[in-house]
DNA sequence: GGGAATGAAAC
DNA sequence: GTTTCATTCCC
């Protein structure tokens, strides 16, 4: 497999697996006190020492008793007084929940593991994606792409980290409360298929190993519609791929075929070349291949983009690793 | 279907 | 000052 492994150290986001064997990084769950010192308190962003509300927050000089921590919203009967700087060791958390200091935040899942770390990365810079709410979509497609046994990396930490908090907090139960009024909706800026497609072309970038300035060009280029001459079109009607596809295990990419091409008489290698994306974002044991019955569910309203300077008519090509096709008899 | 992280932005 | 958004996955 040593072409996943060619493939997968271009990604910029893998971590070393001896991180993920430390996970969760040191004092990342404070332990709970054991004297009023809140030694392992944290400050809000705010400046209100607050201590990380969950983890955080453990307080034995309330009355607090640890079966009580799911449900005990109240802060400290006493303030928090020492300081950051006494535990220079210690991250400072961003946030603490609004929840109140006492509550315990839910152990995170492998994709927000994933997702934490792509921000912590400092990949993603505010040149590149300011929005967390894009870097939400960014993050989800570079989660789609990554090969499952890089993902299983995530899912230890992922375990590691339930285990460690069901350590420190046996009695905690999730106990999600049913909202009784419904989210008011927002407007917002920057919410349209165009924005969306950005963010996931952020990710071919990122997947493609672009980091730094060389990925900030490319979103330039991109923002400025230079980017292999393609510029970004909201997509009017996507439609969701064919229900014995979505079971398949596929990589599924934006690519662009030929306006007077059926999309079953394509080269997927020309068309991959059309894409935008890199093709060495492909492993060189994996081949693209487009599965039969591709043509029957290549929906010409499926658009996402179009180049300026040829008439193509953009849709959506997935991909299929080689060996799966090989597998299933589908090669033509 | 809430909430885990994130923080700008809409309320 | 408070809550929504965008994502995946566990409970």
């Amino acid at each position: 497999m040593s072409s996943i492994a060619s493939f997968t150290q271009q990604i910029p986001y893998q971590v070393e697996h001896e991180q993920y064997i430390q996970y969760p990084a040191p004092n990342y769950y404070p332990q709970p006190q054991t004297d009023t010192t809140f030694s392992n308190q944290y400050y809000y962003n705010t400046g209100v020492h607050t201590g990380y509300a969950a983890f955080v927050g453990y307080d034995t000089s309330a009355s607090s008793s640890p079966e009580s921590y799911h449900s005990v919203d109240t802060p400290p009967s006493t303030p928090p007084s020492s300081d950051h700087a006494l535990n220079p060791s210690i991250e400072l958390p961003r946030r603490v929940s609004r929840r109140g200091p006492n509550h315990i935040p839910r152990p995170r899942n492998a994709f927000m593991i994933f997702r934490s770390e792509l921000c912590a990365s400092g990949k993603i810079s505010k040149k590149v994606e300011g929005d967390n709410r894009h870097i939400s979509i960014t993050a989800a497609a570079i989660w789609k792409a990554m090969p499952d046994h890089e993902k299983q990396n995530y899912q230890a930490a992922a375990e590691v980290e339930k285990i460690k908090h069901r350590q420190l907090y046996p009695d905690y139960r999730f106990t999600p409360t049913i909202r009784t009024t419904k989210p008011l909706k927002r407007k917002v800026n920057r919410n349209s298929a165009k924005d969306k497609e950005r963010s996931r072309q952020v990710a071919q970038f990122i997947i493609a190993g672009k980091i730094g300035d060389e990925l900030e060009e490319a979103v330039r280029n991109l923002d400025e519609g230079s980017d292999d001459g393609i510029q970004f079109i909201p997509s009017p009607n996507p439609i969701s791929p064919a229900s014995h596809l979505t079971s398949q295990r596929h990589t599924e990419v934006r690519g662009w075929v030929p306006h007077d091409g059926l999309p079953e008489t394509v080269n997927p290698q020309s068309v991959l070349r059309q894409s935008p994306l890199p093709s060495t974002q492909f492993p060189p044991n994996y081949a693209p291949c487009l599965p039969t019955g591709w043509g029957n569910h290549c929906d010409p309203s499926c658009t996402v983009g179009i180049p300026r300077s040829r008439s193509r008519t953009p849709g959506r090509v997935r991909v299929e690793l080689y060996e799966d096709v090989v597998a299933a008899g589908k090669l033509r």
